[in-house]
DNA sequence: CACGAGTAGTTGCAGGTACAACTATAGCAG
DNA sequence: CTGCTATAGTTGTACCTGCAACTACTCGTG
């Protein structure tokens, strides 16, 4: 049952980086920053988003950075903070991947579960979560 | 959504590396094993069921027959193919280990869902598998 | 201002995984 | 038997990730 999760996401996954060269994580964080105001973030918001750990944040966006999908600067007020700020490519990217993730979540839920079953782990999924909001799994 | 299974999945990993020293991976290569008639399978037939490439595998076991736990031989009638047999200490190691499993399953899922969604998310995951038993994701 | 505790982020290192290339064997056609 | 193709598994390499250690900065206290 953990494997049918484990197998729709790594086709997900797949799916974007062969379409992109985009692992999901490096999708999440463009996501993160496009939803985020200014398309900015500090990069300690964005790692407990991605659910990563800082140092795999860390490199994650250095390799965005050389892709030229975000930028970094220092924070103004914290002189220990960095912002990680979406650019006009990533923003362009961040559109045409997001087009390639809807159609792959429609493959690979919505074209094997009834509508019904949709909404009804839709509301259970929500359930869930609601029972831990920090997430902090045990 | 897709992240409470990975915060879920990725709890149980933890606990299970804490309590037992094992990755989840060993853990299901152990589990497969247990179930297999004579505690022996094809190398390519746990990959398969363990959802980890040929490679992959091949270093998995390379360690757990480190561990003492599983023990390589060739079969008979292939020259090529290599089983992978489960060892009196891994069947312990698997006993131990699934107890851990089992507990951590109850914590994480079954403590934060009522038992009628309990129900219904099995069955959807059901359906969800019938509709592709090869479960080739896309 | 000086100092200690705490926080933000980066870097060294090790572990685990996939991909591609490789070896060895099987199975079939001639 | 020889040669060709396919299959099983292993190895070289590179990537990604986390942990622990580290640097740099902030904040509160004296």
């Amino acid at each position: 049952m953990l494997q049918a999760h484990a197998r729709a996401t790594q086709a997900l996954d797949t799916q974007m980086r062969s379409e992109h060269h985009l692992s999901v994580s490096s999708y999440e964080v463009l996501m993160f920053l496009g939803d985020a105001p200014d398309r900015r973030m500090r990069m300690s918001e964005i790692a407990d988003g991605v659910l990563l750990s800082r140092s795999g944040l860390t490199r994650l966006v250095d390799r965005l950075c050389q892709l030229g999908y975000v930028t970094r600067c220092a924070a103004e007020t914290d002189g220990r903070g960095q912002y990680a700020e979406l650019t006009d490519a990533g923003a362009e990217k961040l559109r045409a991947a997001r087009r390639t993730h809807l159609r792959g979540v429609r493959e690979v839920f919505l074209g094997r579960l009834s509508p019904t079953d949709q909404i009804a782990l839709g509301e259970i999924w929500k359930r869930f979560l609601a029972t831990d909001p920090a997430g902090g799994g045990c």
